[in-house]
Parts: C-alpha cells; structure tokens; sequence
RNA sequence: GGUGCCAUAGCUCAGUUGGUAGAGCAACGGACUGAAAAUCCGUGUGUCCCUGGUUCAAUUCCAGGUGGCACCA
C-alpha cells in the first residue's frame, strides 16, 4: 500500500500554515516545510516561522534547519526530504509538507536532474568577469561550450548563462547533455491542495501580515542581519528593502510600502508557476472542513 | 467674501502652438532544472472635473459652475 504526500501550497501570506497543522494532527503525522528562507535558522520574523505553539502541536522539518551562510538549493532540498520522508513514512501512512517554494516543490515531485555542486571559485571569478567585461563575453562563450543550450536559454538572463557555464567549466561536458529533464517516479503518492483567494483578499493579508512583523521587531531582525547582506539567503523580500533603510536609500516608511507590494508580486509569480499545474486541487481559506472531507476521500481511493 | 493657482491612469505628475494622451510607481500577464522570496521578459488599464461657447475639430482656447490649495480680508 502506497504511502501518501499531501503538499499543501499557496501563495504567501494564504494559511498555508495554519491548514498544515490541521492536517497533520488530523492524521497524527508531522510536517515538512518546503519555504526556501524558513529553512535559515537566522530569519525568523521575514519569513513568517510558525511560532512557537504551532511548532509544539506538531514535527516540524526544515524550519530553521540551516545557515544563511550555507550553500543550499533545490537539488540539497529534494535529497534531504526524500530521506526524511523515507524514515516518516516508516512509522506514518501520511505526510504532509507545506510552503510555497515553487521549485522546491517540483523538485521533490518531480526530482530535478543530476548536477555538481557549483565551486564557490568558479562562480566568483564569472561574476567578476560579468563585472569587468560585461555578460557579452560569457554569452559567447556559452556559445562557443553547449551551442545547444545557448539556442535555448534566454540570453537576456545572467543567471541562467552564468549557471550554464560554470555547469560547462567545471565538468568539461556541455550543460544541456546533463538536461535530461526526465522525471522521476517516486515511491510514495502525493495529492496537492492549493490555496487561493480573491485578489484583493489575498493583498490586504499580506499587508496586515507585514504590519504585524513590524510589530514583531522586523526592522530589529534586519538590523542584526545587516551585516551579511550580500549573501544569497538574504536576497530576500522583508530584508532587502530594509536594507535600503539602513543605507539611507528610502525611509522607514518606503520600505515597508515595498515589502508590501514586492510580496504582492511575489505572491503573483507564485500564482502563475501553480497556474500550470493541472495536479493541484484548490480550495478557498476557510474551507477546512471541505478539505479534509476532499483527502480522506483521495486517501480511501488510493488504498 | 476677494484674488491667484490647480483639476489628465489606482497614486504622483508630464503633455498636447486645437487633430481624443504618456512617464515613474502600483496593477496585470508570462518564462523559469542548483541563487528560485532569485533572475528575466511583456502589457496602458483613461468621460483628460462638469456645463455651455468659439471651431470642420476642444482634454487643450473662452465663460460659468464644482472641488482643492495658497494668499488677502
């Protein structure tokens, strides 16, 4: 008998949360977060870590688990989990994760293909080459290493050329002859419950939802976290526009309007990855009941 | 009460020597397999305050009204 994933997923500032430990009591199992930034132990009040009591009732995995100064990514994230879920589902028929993490999520469903870490050194001297001769010179020579990629990818993004060509220097092999881009099968069952709601609904939440982190000493985390600005990890919405603050680029005010509404587009580029997801069945905030009455069903189906 | 200035996109404002209009932000849409809360691409959504007048044609000029701001009483 097949055990059973349910990924519950939305975009921020939904209820993604407080739905999870719902289901996770509800079948007495535990819950994998799946939020690239709850995963750092030094964010908590930016990236909206269920407190203290949500994380007594219930096992929590990948809250706080790793450092802003790790190196993480989407590949680290589907190994972790599917080891964790392979010991869960040793003692429990369910498991549930949660969060918004659109490639993370793929990434455990779908499995991503098999690439070398990238070498620190590698990705430093290409930035500093961008820097200095400009992206020109490494489009031509990702060109000149995987003429296949290059036809592909859009040439207008560094992030994807760069990854690209520190894939072709440091294996000597082209980057596309490691995209298979084959899915892999899992072990384990997964019904996916998105969460959605009316716009401006959605909008007003996330608003009360950062005047609530200010609340909670947001610009005093930010502060403290100042320091390590530059790394990947804090590349994120609710820091970097403090960050401005800091540096006397915008008020205080400013920056919380811009924590506002960059959620608010982050909350959109959410919507449109789930938006080409037929395997997600959604539902509003508020229908709980309807939900767990929607996943006995699927898990009596699938016995 | 008087005088002056202003009224254009959701907001802040350009602009049209008269031929129905554009920037920034917001909003909206899309791409995306190792930095993904990242990165990249695309879209103007409008009774140009109202009513008359002049004109082939008025958002633009004129008059009156309404609202706002400033100053003088």
């Amino acid at each position: 008998m097949p055990k059973t994933l349910i990924i519950i997923l939305g975009p921020t500032g939904i209820g993604k949360t407080s739905l999870a430990l719902q289901v996770a009591k509800h079948y007495s199992t535990e819950i994998i977060s799946c939020d690239s930034r709850q995963i750092y132990r030094e964010m908590r009040i930016g990236t909206a870590v269920p407190d203290q009591e949500t994380l007594s009732q219930v096992k929590h995995h990948f809250i706080q688990t790793h450092s802003i100064h790790d190196y993480y990514n989407a590949s680290k994230y589907e190994l972790e989990v599917l080891q964790t879920l392979a010991s869960l589902f040793e003692t429990h028929e369910v498991a549930v994760m949660a969060g918004g993490s659109m490639m993370y999520i793929d990434a455990v469903c779908k499995g991503i293909d098999d690439l070398p870490d990238v070498d620190p050194e590698i990705r430093s001297s290409l930035i500093a080459r961008i820097n200095t001769e400009g992206i020109e010179s490494l489009r031509m020579e990702l060109r000149y290493l995987d003429p296949v990629y290059y036809s592909e990818v859009d040439l207008r993004n560094p992030k994807r050329i760069l990854h690209a060509l520190e894939i072709c220097i440091m294996t000597g092999k082209p980057y596309s002859s490691f995209r298979t881009r084959r899915i892999k099968t899992r072990d384990f069952d997964i019904v996916k419950v998105g969460l959605n709601t009316e716009r401006s609904i959605l909008y007003s939440r996330i608003d009360q939802r950062v005047e609530e982190m200010f609340r909670e000493g947001l610009a005093e985390e930010a502060k403290e976290l100042y320091p390590f600005r530059n790394l990947n990890s804090l590349n994120t919405v609710g820091y970097k526009e403090l960050f401005d603050f800091f540096e006397e680029k915008t008020s205080l005010e400013e920056a919380k309007e811009k924590i506002k509404t960059n959620s608010h587009k982050y909350a959109r580029k959410q919507l449109t990855w789930f938006s080409g997801d037929s395997s997600i069945n959604w539902f509003s905030p508020g229908m709980e009941r309807e939900i767990l009455k929607f996943l006995d069903e699927q898990l009596c189906v699938q016995d």
